[in-house]
DNA sequence: GTAATAGTTCGATACTTGACGAACATTACG
DNA sequence: CGTAATGTTCGTCAAGTATCGAACTATTAC
């Protein structure tokens, strides 16, 4: 589907442990800092964009994980899913935190 | 034991995964802010501070996932293990980071 | 209507992780 | 020396997670 009729859960509160789980995969963090660049992206987008290697239900799975964490909002267009970084509320709830993680130099495939 | 006769392996070379895992658990994160006011203490202390509630083998467990990731330096002495943040380095390999997670504010039990 | 597109959901599998107790190792103390 | 104190390591178990393909759903295009 492109989409449910129920929105996708994205928490108010979000909880320390759960952001850094979601952030603690090289795969989702890649999702982040394509996000980070694009502003805004549906989910094949972000597949090209993040390098990512897998297929679309991990994709989806992924896209999931950094939702109910509270990472990212989902605005629905058509069959698309167009994901961004909620960075006002991550901001608010955990400040400094997404600069220090998206603010890397590293080139290691992350 | 108190120590084995090769000092734990505390990398150099710090991944962001590998830190967000470590940080991605309730008990570790306490243990982290533990020593971030305490500055240095012994497992046992730290067991106190930071009001675990699990058996010796678990928090080792713990403080090893966190050495491990470069989170924390131990320091020998006697019977003891100090165990306190590696603050500099983590500084240098993610600015801000500790900071914006040390930086919280909540009092639900982490 | 039919087919294509975009993503989700389901079920299965393999791997990782957290927790525990028991046994062990090292140092300190008598 | 024997004993206590402090942690670590090992084996085990339960629970969680990453991945996949297949089936499904909703929307768009023809």
């Amino acid at each position: 589907m492109a989409a449910r009729i129920e929105e996708p859960p994205e928490p108010v509160e979000l909880e320390l442990t759960t952001v850094l789980s979601a952030l603690a995969d090289q795969g989702r963090l890649a999702i982040v800092r394509a996000l980070s660049v694009a502003g805004e992206a549906a989910c094949g987008e972000i597949h090209q964009l993040a390098g990512l290697d897998c297929g679309k239900s991990t994709m989806s799975h992924h896209t999931r994980v950094l939702r109910e964490a509270g990472l990212t909002h989902t605005r629905v267009v058509g069959t698309r899913r167009y994901v961004s970084l909620r960075r006002d509320d991550l901001q608010e709830c955990f400040p400094g935190l997404l600069t220090a993680i998206l603010g890397e130099h590293e080139t290691t495939r992350a």
